[in-house]
RNA sequence: GGGGCGUUAGCUCAGCUGGUAGAGCAUCUGACUUUUAAUCAGGUGGUCGUGGGUUCGAACCCCGCACGCCCCA
């Protein structure tokens, strides 16, 4: 590490004043007001603040300070927001002003006393006459004109991007909002709310690769989930039609603009539902949620404008590729020979294993997601690349399954369970051949999970919603790392 | 994994054709009792991400590495 800087030395020399004088770190002051909640209440009721005598006493964190002789301004920043205090040699206990307050830094937490009153700009501020350092800060803040605006600091320190960006707290304000509004949605319509496990003997309930760790006193291989899919299905087999779990699942792959190694999904199963009910159900919940939350159900993201209001499109993948790409006709894409050739062309690569449905949906991924700007559900999708998904009753290679998309992004996946036990061993077995082949995304066989739907599962629908995603459609955020709060980074030098 | 861009004071950034490192804010000293990017005067502060190479001489040119951002797989 490098020597310390200049204005750290500074700091901790008054730290270690304070240490001498007594108790550096107090704890026995309270405040009686939110300055955000004195600021809504009297910042434009002049006549209230002027005849009566209103005394407060706040807290919060130095983070302007102008010294004007015997005079000074300063703002505190607290929870609630930012407020002005007025500071004046005369008006506070002898020496105070000089042997305290000058000393203080910006960055400290500080107590303050006093009333309120305008200034002459017309600022609601606390003329202050008591005074007090809370906590010593050791770490000078970014400047305030510019901020902190370096994306590295602002994910690995996070807790000055708080400090000093009201976007940032702005945005995981909204985040929790868009979870508390779904898990009351969802409460209301009578969903059990649970948690399932977060380690697991078997990884399953999506494709992908898992984290893997060790349980020592065990000794037992488990691996953090994917998704909590499997065990949510044995609750409704257990009796609970409708339960759904607002949790993280972590997976071992790429990082980027969109992908955390850990994120947060809802995932929820509703018995007596198929994926036609899940579609009403999730159009309903994005169109509140954003109403709101953002206050509108027209929204802008990143430059492009979305319409929520209208009622969102429905649309089958191969119909979605012909769409936006009209010279390729149905029958190159139905044709093994065609779309193997269309593949090469479009550079996907296709393994031996791959089956026309896989093909199907890599060539929609290629072609058309990035499209699908409006909201929009995307259905008919390959059983092939379903292997949890009822099949369709009259296209048994088609599952009854959609795909949510809105800016292009790929928000919620649905479908009618399949909860035909000998059906799912089927292709659990198909998943480990493909394992066995080298695919290291593919399923493992689930014994358990096969033991539970053979006591009968009911009909059910399910979905899972990535809320991460949500997240930043709804706060125009670029990058999923803008509304994760500490998002994963490789190690600091 | 591949490509592009970046890393200089606590923060935000300049730094020309290679010639011993700059600004604003912050900080320190002084002045100032209604300021709000307060103002005025003076000062302190640097392993130029890191390791090599080229050169009389490298923040700058070349190579490797680390970290970050964006795009692609």
């Amino acid at each position: 590490m490098n020597e310390e800087s200049e204005q750290m030395q500074q700091r901790r020399e008054k730290l270690n004043a304070l240490r001498e004088q007594g108790n550096a770190f107090p704890n026995d002051f309270r405040r009686d007001a939110l300055v955000g909640d004195l600021m809504k209440q009297y910042a434009e009721n002049i006549e209230a603040v002027e005849s009566d005598s209103i005394r407060v006493k706040v807290a919060g964190r130095l983070m302007t300070r102008r010294i004007m002789g015997k005079a000074s301004f300063a703002h505190i920043q607290d929870v609630s927001g930012q407020m002005q205090l007025f500071l004046q040699r005369d008006n506070l206990p002898e020496n105070v002003y000089n042997d305290e307050f000058k000393k203080y830094d910006i960055g400290d937490i500080i107590a303050a006393e006093g009333e309120l009153f305008h200034t002459k700009t017309g600022e609601l501020t606390v003329r202050v006459n008591h005074v007090r350092l809370l906590t010593k800060s050791l770490r000078p803040l970014p400047e305030k004109f510019h901020g902190l605006t370096d994306a590295e600091t602002r994910y690995r320190q996070r807790y000055v991007d708080l400090i000093m960006n009201d976007h940032t707290r702005s945005v995981f304000k909204t985040r929790a909002a868009i979870v508390q509004y779904i898990r009351e949605f969802m409460v209301d319509k009578m969903f059990l709310e649970v948690e399932t496990p977060m380690m697991h003997p078997i990884p399953g309930g999506a494709v992908a690769r898992p984290f893997k760790t060790h349980h020592n006193a065990l000794d037992m291989e488990l691996f953090l989930r994917i998704a909590p899919e499997l065990y949510l299905k044995r609750l409704v087999v257990g009796g609970f039609e409708r339960v759904f779990e607002i949790n993280r699942s972590f997976r071992n792959e790429g990082v980027s603009t969109r992908h955390n190694p850990e994120f947060t999904m809802m995932e929820f199963y509703w018995a007596y539902a198929d994926f036609n009910d899940l579609m009403d159900l999730t159009e309903a919940m994005f169109r509140g949620v954003c109403e709101t939350v953002v206050g509108d159900t027209k929204i802008e993201y990143q430059g492009q404008s979305l319409d929520l209001s209208k009622p969102f499109k429905r649309l089958t993948m191969l119909d979605s590729i012909s769409h936006f790409n009209p010279e390729i006709t149905r029958e190159q894409l139905t044709d093994m020979d065609s779309i193997k050739n269309l593949a090469l062309e479009l550079k996907i690569e296709v393994k031996s294993s791959h089956g026309i449905g896989k093909i199907q949906m890599e060539v929609f991924e290629k072609l058309v997601e990035e499209k699908l700007v409006d909201p929009i559900f995307i259905t008919g999708y390959p059983v092939e690349v379903s292997p949890l998904s009822r099949r369709n009753d009259d296209e048994p290679e088609i599952s009854d399954r959609f795909e949510f998309f809105l800016a292009g992004k790929e928000i919620a996946n649905g479908f009618s369970e399949l909860n035909d036990a000998e059906d799912q061993a089927e292709r659990f077995h198909q998943q480990v051949e493909e394992k066995d082949a080298g695919d290291h995304e593919a399923m493992h066989f689930d014994a358990d999970y096969i033991r539970a739907l053979e006591y009968a599962m009911p009909p059910t629908a399910g979905e899972g919603i990535g809320i991460d995603r949500l997240v930043m459609i709804l706060t125009d955020s670029a990058s999923i790392r803008d509304v994760v709060l500490f998002p994963h980074m490789r190690h600091e030098i």
